[in-house]
DNA sequence: GACGGCCGTTCCGTAAACGGAACGGACGCA
DNA sequence: TGCGTCCGTTCCGTTTACGGAACGGCCGTC
């Protein structure tokens, strides 16, 4: 169901394969800290850990414990789902989609997404089943989205939603890329 | 600015205050495991780590490597934050709410978390600055939200939007859980 | 009611993640 | 130019998470 999605005919930007199921918590990690401006001595000190140990986890030479890693965001003040990226992520295409949960109760399958689209790029998926909807709502940039031959458009802040048993397209338009967030609604077949 | 959103105002259920920074990983695992019907054995072979290590990993005596939750979570076919759970749940309130992503870009921070409200119960939460706007969609269960004196309704697929400058409620009606996702846009002020 | 199969837990030796200390490098200053 | 401070990395002994094997418990079957 996931790889049914958004798998298809990207037309821009295949971005290099990383490897599903190594994240690097390491780099963000990293990123996280820099933005704060603080050292990695002090945030080692401030989270009860020890140097030795950040270092090891910001440069992917350890395989932390969750206990570290619950250590470091706290202090950090992030989530440890923002630290990790988290996720399937879809690629080789224009769109990437981070799942960030799946819910399922007796009638219906919902799955959220994280979408980030590179500016100018499209992509077009195939139809779904009957009954299958999206509902994005857009963060950031200008998106057009909906069936292939009508599509809908939104900027921050607004609300799309289709029904996706046609074909239909991802399109950033603009200078800016796009950040949304996409779920996608599947009735039990 | 988190803690500004939903803290306030639960008329139920004050959920017992778990750690926050100790989320029972395990017990979420084992659900998910139970859900599948998979013997804790096998999941461990399919994992390719050791029934010692997921059985310590479920009752939570040990603290597990990052390795040995993908190894797992993989294997369940569910991304990591899903059984992590985690992030900052605002809690002893009606409402559960599990911050799932933050986006910020020049001119809004977006958050966007995943809600849990027990069935029958009422959330009142304060106005917000003005500009702040809030947007959710219903997975399961029947939602009454938005402003106070005129709150909207929407059941599962089904999407509300709303200014949130003035006090607003969340309500579960009807007998079951309301799942759902929140998007919180908070213009800079 | 003995037996085999599978369950989840416990035991145990090994591998590795841990924190503290030592290290070299970069910078500011007298 | 020598000295102090702080940076991030490396070294090292200790702690502990790891997987394999052994264990007791619970059911089927014969």
């Amino acid at each position: 169901m996931l790889h049914d999605s958004l798998m298809d005919s990207g037309t821009q930007s295949p971005r290099p394969a990383q490897d599903i199921g190594t994240p690097d918590v390491g780099q963000r990690i990293r990123r996280l800290r820099k933005e704060r401006g603080i050292s990695l001595s002090e945030l080692a000190r401030r989270a009860g850990i020890g140097k030795a140990t950040l270092s090891g986890l910001e440069n992917g030479t350890r395989n932390p414990t969750l206990e570290t890693l619950w250590a470091v965001t706290a202090q950090l003040g992030v989530p440890l789902t923002l630290a990790l990226g988290t996720g399937p992520t879809i690629q080789g295409t224009a769109v990437e989609a981070v799942l960030l949960q799946v819910f399922e109760d007796e009638a219906v399958t919902y799955e959220l997404y994280r979408l980030t689209i590179p500016a100018g790029s499209t992509q077009v998926s195939p139809a779904h089943h009957e009954g299958v909807t999206e509902h994005i709502t857009v963060f950031a940039g200008v998106l057009s989205a909906g069936p292939q031959d009508a599509p809908l458009r939104a900027g921050a802040g607004e609300h799309l939603t289709w029904r996706s048993d046609v074909p239909h397209i991802y399109s950033a338009i603009g200078a800016q890329d796009v950040h949304a967030s996409l779920l996608i609604r599947y009735p039990r077949h």
